[in-house]
DNA sequence: CGGTCTCTTGACGGAGTTCAAAGCTAGTGG
DNA sequence: CCACTAGCTTTGAACTCCGTCAAGAGACCG
Protein backbone atom coordinates (compact mmCIF):
# COMPACT_ATOMS: atom_id res chain seq x y z
CA UNK A 1 0.00 0.00 0.00
CA UNK A 2 1.19 3.17 1.02
CA UNK A 3 4.54 2.15 2.70
CA UNK A 4 5.29 0.67 -1.14
CA UNK A 5 6.07 4.01 -1.97
CA UNK A 6 9.04 4.53 -0.03
CA UNK A 7 10.57 1.22 -1.23
CA UNK A 8 10.08 2.06 -4.39
CA UNK A 9 11.85 5.56 -3.72
CA UNK A 10 14.43 4.01 -2.53
CA UNK A 11 14.97 1.70 -5.19
CA UNK A 12 14.84 3.96 -7.67
CA UNK A 13 17.58 6.49 -6.46
CA UNK A 14 19.96 3.42 -5.72
CA UNK A 15 19.02 1.21 -8.48
CA UNK A 16 18.75 -1.93 -6.54
CA UNK A 17 16.41 -3.75 -4.65
CA UNK A 18 16.22 -3.02 -0.52
CA UNK A 19 16.72 -5.74 1.88
CA UNK A 20 13.40 -5.85 3.91
CA UNK A 21 15.19 -5.57 7.15
CA UNK A 22 17.17 -2.65 5.97
CA UNK A 23 13.95 -1.16 5.20
CA UNK A 24 12.36 -1.91 7.58
CA UNK A 25 14.80 -0.53 10.16
CA UNK A 26 14.84 2.44 8.30
CA UNK A 27 11.50 3.04 8.80
CA UNK A 28 11.57 2.68 12.89
CA UNK A 29 13.47 6.08 12.57
CA UNK A 30 10.62 7.83 11.22
CA UNK A 31 6.92 8.00 12.56
CA UNK A 32 4.13 9.15 10.66
CA UNK A 33 1.47 12.13 10.78
CA UNK A 34 -1.68 13.65 9.22
CA UNK A 35 -2.05 17.26 8.63
CA UNK A 36 -5.47 19.01 7.40
CA UNK A 37 -5.16 21.32 4.30
CA UNK A 38 -3.26 24.53 4.46
CA UNK A 39 -1.08 23.47 7.65
CA UNK A 40 2.63 24.40 7.90
CA UNK A 41 4.91 21.75 7.59
CA UNK A 42 7.98 24.44 7.89
CA UNK A 43 7.70 28.25 8.72
CA UNK A 44 10.15 30.93 7.74
CA UNK A 45 12.84 32.37 10.52
CA UNK A 46 11.76 28.68 12.69
CA UNK A 47 13.75 25.51 12.83
CA UNK A 48 12.70 23.06 10.45
CA UNK A 49 13.45 19.87 12.39
CA UNK A 50 12.03 17.23 9.98
CA UNK A 51 12.06 16.00 6.56
CA UNK A 52 8.48 14.74 5.04
CA UNK A 53 8.14 11.82 2.55
CA UNK A 54 4.39 11.86 1.58
CA UNK A 55 2.49 8.91 1.73
CA UNK A 56 -0.90 10.77 0.32
CA UNK A 57 -1.81 14.48 -0.69
CA UNK A 58 0.26 17.29 -1.88
CA UNK A 59 2.51 20.17 -0.28
CA UNK A 60 4.55 23.30 -1.85
CA UNK A 61 7.49 25.06 -0.21
CA UNK A 62 8.05 28.66 -1.04
CA UNK A 63 9.80 31.23 -0.34
CA UNK A 64 8.95 35.31 1.00
CA UNK A 65 10.58 38.05 -0.11
CA UNK A 66 10.90 41.57 1.47
CA UNK A 67 7.98 42.59 -0.38
CA UNK A 68 6.05 39.69 0.58
CA UNK A 69 5.67 38.12 -2.60
CA UNK A 70 5.65 34.34 -2.43
CA UNK A 71 7.91 32.47 -4.77
CA UNK A 72 7.92 28.94 -5.12
CA UNK A 73 10.33 26.23 -5.09
CA UNK A 74 8.71 22.72 -5.19
CA UNK A 75 5.79 20.75 -5.49
CA UNK A 76 5.56 17.46 -3.91
CA UNK A 77 2.52 14.91 -4.37
CA UNK A 78 2.92 11.31 -2.82
CA UNK A 79 6.21 9.58 -2.94
CA UNK A 80 8.28 12.45 -3.24
CA UNK A 81 10.25 14.21 -0.24
CA UNK A 82 10.15 18.01 0.93
CA UNK A 83 11.75 19.74 3.59
CA UNK A 84 13.34 22.84 4.18
CA UNK A 85 16.85 21.36 3.74
CA UNK A 86 18.94 24.87 4.52
CA UNK A 87 17.87 24.81 8.17
CA UNK A 88 17.41 20.92 8.57
CA UNK A 89 20.93 20.65 7.69
CA UNK A 90 22.33 24.32 9.15
CA UNK A 91 19.48 24.28 12.55
CA UNK A 92 19.36 27.77 11.29
CA UNK A 93 16.08 29.54 11.02
CA UNK A 94 14.34 28.54 7.98
CA UNK A 95 14.10 30.05 4.83
CA UNK A 96 11.08 28.26 3.46
CA UNK A 97 7.79 27.89 4.20
CA UNK A 98 6.11 24.45 3.58
CA UNK A 99 2.22 24.19 3.21
CA UNK A 100 -0.11 21.58 2.89
CA UNK A 101 -2.39 22.18 -0.23
CA UNK A 102 -4.92 19.10 0.32
CA UNK A 103 -5.16 16.77 3.39
CA UNK A 104 -1.97 15.00 3.53
CA UNK A 105 -0.45 12.05 4.90
CA UNK A 106 3.39 11.55 5.62
CA UNK A 107 6.45 10.15 6.69
CA UNK A 108 8.68 12.20 9.05
CA UNK A 109 12.28 12.15 9.71
CA UNK A 110 13.90 14.10 12.51
CA UNK A 111 17.98 15.27 12.63
CA UNK A 112 19.02 12.38 14.74
CA UNK A 113 17.17 9.70 13.23
CA UNK A 114 18.36 11.12 9.97
CA UNK A 115 21.94 11.01 11.01
CA UNK A 116 21.61 7.30 13.03
CA UNK A 117 19.41 6.01 9.56
CA UNK A 118 22.77 7.18 7.89
CA UNK A 119 25.28 5.36 9.58
CA UNK A 120 23.70 2.43 7.46
CA UNK A 121 25.55 3.27 4.09
CA UNK A 122 22.86 2.27 2.23
CA UNK A 123 20.44 5.20 3.14
CA UNK A 124 23.43 7.42 3.23
CA UNK A 125 23.95 6.33 -0.21
CA UNK A 126 20.31 6.88 -1.37
CA UNK A 127 19.89 9.90 0.03
CA UNK A 128 23.16 10.98 -1.63
CA UNK A 129 21.52 10.05 -4.89
CA UNK A 130 18.44 11.25 -3.95
CA UNK A 131 19.83 15.06 -3.83
CA UNK A 132 22.20 14.11 -6.63
CA UNK A 133 19.05 13.81 -8.67
CA UNK A 134 17.31 16.93 -7.41
CA UNK A 135 20.53 19.03 -8.06
CA UNK A 136 21.06 18.08 -11.11
CA UNK A 137 17.01 18.86 -12.01
CA UNK A 138 17.05 22.19 -10.32
CA UNK A 139 19.98 22.95 -12.04
CA UNK A 140 18.30 22.18 -15.54
CA UNK A 141 14.95 23.61 -14.61
CA UNK A 142 17.19 26.79 -13.96
CA UNK A 143 18.77 26.76 -16.94
CA UNK A 144 15.45 26.84 -18.98
CA UNK A 145 13.78 29.57 -16.99
CA UNK A 146 16.68 31.85 -17.82
CA UNK A 147 16.70 30.89 -21.23
CA UNK A 148 13.48 30.42 -22.37
CA UNK A 149 9.82 32.84 -22.47
CA UNK A 150 7.26 31.87 -20.09
CA UNK A 151 4.71 30.64 -22.67
CA UNK A 152 7.44 28.05 -23.41
CA UNK A 153 8.22 27.08 -19.74
CA UNK A 154 4.01 26.59 -19.35
CA UNK A 155 4.34 24.36 -21.97
CA UNK A 156 6.68 22.44 -20.92
CA UNK A 157 5.69 22.01 -17.46
CA UNK A 158 2.44 20.91 -18.16
CA UNK A 159 3.15 18.38 -20.45
CA UNK A 160 6.12 17.26 -17.97
CA UNK A 161 3.54 17.44 -14.92
CA UNK A 162 0.11 16.96 -15.88
CA UNK A 163 -1.26 16.09 -12.87
CA UNK A 164 0.11 18.70 -11.01
CA UNK A 165 -1.24 21.36 -13.40
CA UNK A 166 -5.17 19.41 -12.48
CA UNK A 167 -4.66 19.52 -8.58
CA UNK A 168 -2.33 22.75 -7.80
CA UNK A 169 -3.89 26.54 -8.37
CA UNK A 170 -3.11 28.18 -10.93
CA UNK A 171 -1.28 30.91 -9.09
CA UNK A 172 0.71 28.74 -7.44
CA UNK A 173 2.58 27.05 -10.64
CA UNK A 174 2.83 30.56 -11.90
CA UNK A 175 5.17 31.74 -9.38
CA UNK A 176 6.73 28.31 -9.70
CA UNK A 177 7.44 29.24 -13.01
CA UNK A 178 8.44 33.06 -12.11
CA UNK A 179 5.70 34.57 -13.21
CA UNK A 180 2.30 37.00 -11.95
CA UNK A 181 -0.89 34.95 -12.23
CA UNK A 182 -2.23 37.61 -14.46
CA UNK A 183 0.74 36.49 -17.15
CA UNK A 184 -0.56 32.82 -17.23
CA UNK A 185 -3.45 33.12 -17.55
CA UNK A 186 -3.20 34.92 -21.18
CA UNK A 187 -0.59 32.61 -21.52
CA UNK A 188 -3.14 29.50 -21.50
CA UNK A 189 -5.67 31.69 -23.49
CA UNK A 190 -3.10 31.68 -26.49
CA UNK A 191 -2.16 27.91 -25.86
CA UNK A 192 -5.92 27.37 -26.49
CA UNK A 193 -6.23 29.25 -29.67
CA UNK A 194 -3.42 26.96 -31.32
CA UNK A 195 -5.32 23.95 -30.30
CA UNK B 1 50.33 23.22 -0.53
CA UNK B 2 47.84 23.15 -3.24
CA UNK B 3 46.97 19.80 -2.13
CA UNK B 4 46.07 20.64 1.33
CA UNK B 5 42.90 22.37 -0.95
CA UNK B 6 41.17 19.04 -0.89
CA UNK B 7 41.73 18.12 3.05
CA UNK B 8 40.41 21.78 4.04
CA UNK B 9 37.30 20.79 1.60
CA UNK B 10 36.52 17.45 2.62
CA UNK B 11 36.62 18.51 6.42
CA UNK B 12 34.61 21.71 5.97
CA UNK B 13 31.60 19.41 4.71
CA UNK B 14 32.02 16.69 6.99
CA UNK B 15 33.12 19.00 9.64
CA UNK B 16 35.44 16.30 11.51
CA UNK B 17 38.78 16.02 10.67
CA UNK B 18 40.02 13.18 8.53
CA UNK B 19 42.80 10.56 8.72
CA UNK B 20 45.75 10.82 6.89
CA UNK B 21 45.00 7.57 5.53
CA UNK B 22 42.34 7.77 4.62
CA UNK B 23 42.42 11.32 2.33
CA UNK B 24 45.76 9.49 0.69
CA UNK B 25 43.53 6.54 -0.25
CA UNK B 26 40.74 8.69 -1.96
CA UNK B 27 43.88 11.06 -3.20
CA UNK B 28 45.11 7.71 -5.00
CA UNK B 29 42.02 7.36 -6.97
CA UNK B 30 42.24 10.85 -8.38
CA UNK B 31 45.10 11.96 -11.07
CA UNK B 32 46.35 15.34 -11.63
CA UNK B 33 45.98 17.40 -14.88
CA UNK B 34 46.55 21.58 -16.28
CA UNK B 35 44.61 22.97 -18.93
CA UNK B 36 45.84 25.72 -21.05
CA UNK B 37 42.77 28.80 -20.98
CA UNK B 38 39.76 28.11 -23.44
CA UNK B 39 39.79 24.41 -22.85
CA UNK B 40 36.67 22.41 -22.80
CA UNK B 41 36.64 19.76 -19.69
CA UNK B 42 32.95 18.24 -20.89
CA UNK B 43 31.13 19.58 -23.92
CA UNK B 44 27.31 19.36 -24.70
CA UNK B 45 26.82 16.42 -26.17
CA UNK B 46 29.84 14.57 -25.28
CA UNK B 47 30.11 12.23 -22.23
CA UNK B 48 31.43 13.94 -19.07
CA UNK B 49 33.67 11.23 -17.56
CA UNK B 50 35.01 13.37 -14.86
CA UNK B 51 34.60 15.64 -11.94
CA UNK B 52 37.05 17.89 -11.23
CA UNK B 53 38.14 19.71 -7.90
CA UNK B 54 40.42 22.89 -9.02
CA UNK B 55 43.82 23.38 -7.57
CA UNK B 56 44.89 26.53 -9.75
CA UNK B 57 42.35 28.82 -12.34
CA UNK B 58 39.06 29.14 -12.70
CA UNK B 59 35.92 27.42 -14.36
CA UNK B 60 33.19 28.36 -16.06
CA UNK B 61 30.17 25.71 -16.63
CA UNK B 62 27.34 26.33 -19.18
CA UNK B 63 24.04 25.67 -21.16
CA UNK B 64 23.95 26.62 -24.57
CA UNK B 65 19.89 26.58 -25.74
CA UNK B 66 18.27 26.40 -29.28
CA UNK B 67 19.31 29.63 -29.92
CA UNK B 68 23.07 29.40 -29.50
CA UNK B 69 22.32 31.90 -26.46
CA UNK B 70 24.96 30.80 -23.35
CA UNK B 71 23.61 30.51 -19.88
CA UNK B 72 25.97 30.73 -17.00
CA UNK B 73 25.17 27.96 -14.64
CA UNK B 74 28.75 27.99 -12.41
CA UNK B 75 31.96 29.45 -11.82
CA UNK B 76 34.78 27.32 -9.83
CA UNK B 77 37.63 28.76 -8.73
CA UNK B 78 40.59 26.53 -6.57
CA UNK B 79 39.49 24.43 -4.04
CA UNK B 80 35.81 24.01 -5.76
CA UNK B 81 34.61 21.37 -7.61
CA UNK B 82 32.78 21.17 -11.21
CA UNK B 83 31.61 18.76 -13.51
CA UNK B 84 28.16 18.11 -15.28
CA UNK B 85 26.75 16.01 -13.20
CA UNK B 86 23.40 15.13 -15.33
CA UNK B 87 26.31 13.18 -17.22
CA UNK B 88 28.72 11.99 -14.93
CA UNK B 89 25.61 10.02 -12.77
CA UNK B 90 23.47 8.90 -15.52
CA UNK B 91 26.60 8.10 -18.36
CA UNK B 92 24.46 10.04 -21.12
CA UNK B 93 25.66 12.97 -23.38
CA UNK B 94 26.41 15.88 -21.76
CA UNK B 95 23.81 19.16 -21.67
CA UNK B 96 26.54 21.57 -20.44
CA UNK B 97 29.50 22.78 -21.32
CA UNK B 98 32.89 23.45 -19.09
CA UNK B 99 35.78 25.73 -20.10
CA UNK B 100 38.69 27.16 -18.22
CA UNK B 101 38.53 30.80 -17.97
CA UNK B 102 42.64 30.50 -16.91
CA UNK B 103 45.34 28.07 -17.18
CA UNK B 104 43.78 25.18 -14.68
CA UNK B 105 45.42 22.52 -12.30
CA UNK B 106 43.20 20.08 -11.23
CA UNK B 107 42.26 16.63 -9.61
CA UNK B 108 40.20 14.50 -11.56
CA UNK B 109 37.87 11.61 -10.97
CA UNK B 110 36.49 9.32 -13.36
CA UNK B 111 33.27 7.13 -12.70
CA UNK B 112 34.37 3.79 -11.16
CA UNK B 113 36.78 5.32 -9.12
CA UNK B 114 34.29 8.08 -7.75
CA UNK B 115 31.93 4.53 -6.95
CA UNK B 116 35.18 3.26 -5.16
CA UNK B 117 35.92 6.26 -3.52
CA UNK B 118 32.39 5.90 -2.13
CA UNK B 119 32.66 2.78 -1.01
CA UNK B 120 34.44 4.10 2.07
CA UNK B 121 31.62 5.72 3.98
CA UNK B 122 33.53 8.68 5.02
CA UNK B 123 33.66 9.78 1.47
CA UNK B 124 30.38 8.71 0.19
CA UNK B 125 29.12 11.10 3.02
CA UNK B 126 31.21 13.92 2.60
CA UNK B 127 30.10 13.90 -1.21
CA UNK B 128 26.12 13.80 -0.19
CA UNK B 129 26.87 16.88 2.02
CA UNK B 130 29.31 18.81 -0.78
CA UNK B 131 26.21 18.13 -3.12
CA UNK B 132 23.60 18.95 -0.23
CA UNK B 133 25.41 22.12 0.73
CA UNK B 134 25.29 22.89 -3.52
CA UNK B 135 21.35 22.12 -4.11
CA UNK B 136 20.89 24.18 -0.58
CA UNK B 137 22.77 27.30 -2.21
CA UNK B 138 21.34 26.73 -5.10
CA UNK B 139 17.90 26.89 -4.47
CA UNK B 140 18.43 29.98 -2.77
CA UNK B 141 20.17 31.87 -5.31
CA UNK B 142 17.02 30.45 -7.48
CA UNK B 143 14.14 32.06 -5.27
CA UNK B 144 16.53 35.26 -5.18
CA UNK B 145 17.04 35.46 -9.00
CA UNK B 146 12.96 34.85 -9.49
CA UNK B 147 12.04 37.79 -6.58
CA UNK B 148 14.54 40.37 -7.52
CA UNK B 149 15.30 43.08 -9.85
CA UNK B 150 18.51 42.27 -11.78
CA UNK B 151 20.44 45.57 -9.88
CA UNK B 152 19.87 43.75 -6.28
CA UNK B 153 20.90 40.18 -7.51
CA UNK B 154 24.12 41.99 -8.95
CA UNK B 155 24.74 43.94 -5.89
CA UNK B 156 24.56 40.93 -4.36
CA UNK B 157 26.47 38.56 -6.20
CA UNK B 158 29.03 41.43 -6.04
CA UNK B 159 29.38 41.49 -2.47
CA UNK B 160 29.50 37.75 -1.87
CA UNK B 161 31.81 37.26 -4.38
CA UNK B 162 34.29 39.62 -5.03
CA UNK B 163 36.85 37.53 -6.31
CA UNK B 164 35.27 36.38 -9.01
CA UNK B 165 33.99 39.96 -10.33
CA UNK B 166 37.50 40.86 -10.52
CA UNK B 167 38.64 37.21 -12.17
CA UNK B 168 35.49 36.59 -14.78
CA UNK B 169 34.48 38.91 -17.46
CA UNK B 170 31.51 40.80 -17.36
CA UNK B 171 29.59 39.10 -20.01
CA UNK B 172 30.11 35.77 -18.37
CA UNK B 173 28.47 37.03 -14.78
CA UNK B 174 25.56 39.04 -17.12
CA UNK B 175 24.85 35.50 -17.91
CA UNK B 176 25.18 33.83 -14.71
CA UNK B 177 22.61 36.55 -13.40
CA UNK B 178 20.19 35.99 -16.60
CA UNK B 179 20.46 39.54 -17.93
CA UNK B 180 22.77 40.90 -21.27
CA UNK B 181 26.02 42.32 -20.73
CA UNK B 182 24.62 45.86 -22.09
CA UNK B 183 22.22 45.31 -19.13
CA UNK B 184 24.88 44.94 -16.68
CA UNK B 185 26.99 47.72 -17.84
CA UNK B 186 24.15 50.17 -17.42
CA UNK B 187 23.67 48.74 -13.51
CA UNK B 188 27.26 49.08 -12.92
CA UNK B 189 26.99 52.72 -14.09
CA UNK B 190 23.96 53.60 -11.64
CA UNK B 191 25.78 51.58 -8.63
CA UNK B 192 28.47 54.20 -9.26
CA UNK B 193 26.52 56.79 -8.79
CA UNK B 194 25.31 55.86 -5.94
CA UNK B 195 28.78 55.72 -4.22
C1' DC C 1 50.59 48.04 -34.22
C1' DG C 2 46.67 45.70 -36.21
C1' DG C 3 42.93 42.60 -35.19
C1' DT C 4 39.77 40.55 -32.16
C1' DC C 5 37.32 40.44 -28.06
C1' DT C 6 35.07 43.10 -24.40
C1' DC C 7 32.70 47.01 -22.51
C1' DT C 8 29.92 51.22 -23.01
C1' DT C 9 26.22 54.12 -24.69
C1' DG C 10 21.95 55.45 -27.24
C1' DA C 11 17.34 54.71 -29.31
C1' DC C 12 13.60 51.76 -29.85
C1' DG C 13 10.64 47.67 -29.03
C1' DG C 14 8.36 43.94 -26.57
C1' DA C 15 7.40 40.52 -22.90
C1' DG C 16 5.72 40.66 -18.63
C1' DT C 17 4.05 43.74 -14.62
C1' DT C 18 0.94 46.69 -12.31
C1' DC C 19 -3.44 48.47 -11.26
C1' DA C 20 -8.21 47.89 -11.42
C1' DA C 21 -12.50 45.64 -11.95
C1' DA C 22 -15.56 42.08 -13.10
C1' DG C 23 -16.66 36.96 -13.47
C1' DC C 24 -16.29 32.56 -11.57
C1' DT C 25 -15.84 28.72 -8.18
C1' DA C 26 -15.75 26.35 -3.94
C1' DG C 27 -16.29 26.09 0.81
C1' DT C 28 -19.14 27.58 4.95
C1' DG C 29 -22.90 28.25 7.70
C1' DG C 30 -27.70 29.21 8.26
C1' DC D 1 -29.86 22.71 0.10
C1' DC D 2 -29.29 27.20 -1.01
C1' DA D 3 -26.99 31.80 -0.19
C1' DC D 4 -23.09 34.20 0.80
C1' DT D 5 -18.45 35.13 1.09
C1' DA D 6 -13.62 34.71 0.13
C1' DG D 7 -10.41 33.48 -2.90
C1' DC D 8 -9.16 32.39 -7.64
C1' DT D 9 -9.20 33.49 -12.60
C1' DT D 10 -9.90 36.45 -16.43
C1' DT D 11 -9.60 40.72 -19.00
C1' DG D 12 -8.24 45.50 -20.24
C1' DA D 13 -5.05 49.53 -20.39
C1' DA D 14 -0.89 51.83 -19.21
C1' DC D 15 3.71 51.24 -17.76
C1' DT D 16 8.58 49.43 -16.94
C1' DC D 17 12.48 46.88 -17.08
C1' DC D 18 15.25 44.59 -19.87
C1' DG D 19 16.35 43.03 -24.68
C1' DT D 20 17.66 44.14 -29.38
C1' DC D 21 20.14 46.56 -32.80
C1' DA D 22 23.86 49.43 -33.80
C1' DA D 23 28.04 51.90 -33.36
C1' DG D 24 32.01 53.38 -31.14
C1' DA D 25 35.68 53.17 -27.38
C1' DG D 26 38.84 50.53 -24.95
C1' DA D 27 41.76 46.45 -23.75
C1' DC D 28 44.44 42.58 -24.71
C1' DC D 29 47.40 39.42 -27.50
C1' DG D 30 50.19 37.92 -31.12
Amino acid sequence: MNSDLLKINIERFIGQDIFDQELQSFKNHMFSRSFDKKTFLAETGKDCKYVYFILKGACVSYYVNDKGDKIVIQFALEGNWISDLYSFFSNKPGIYTIETLEPVEVLMLNRESFEKACDRQIIDRFFRKLIQNAYVDLKFRFAKSKSEEASVCYNDFSKQNPELVQRIPQYLIASYLGIKPQSLSRIRKETFKKD
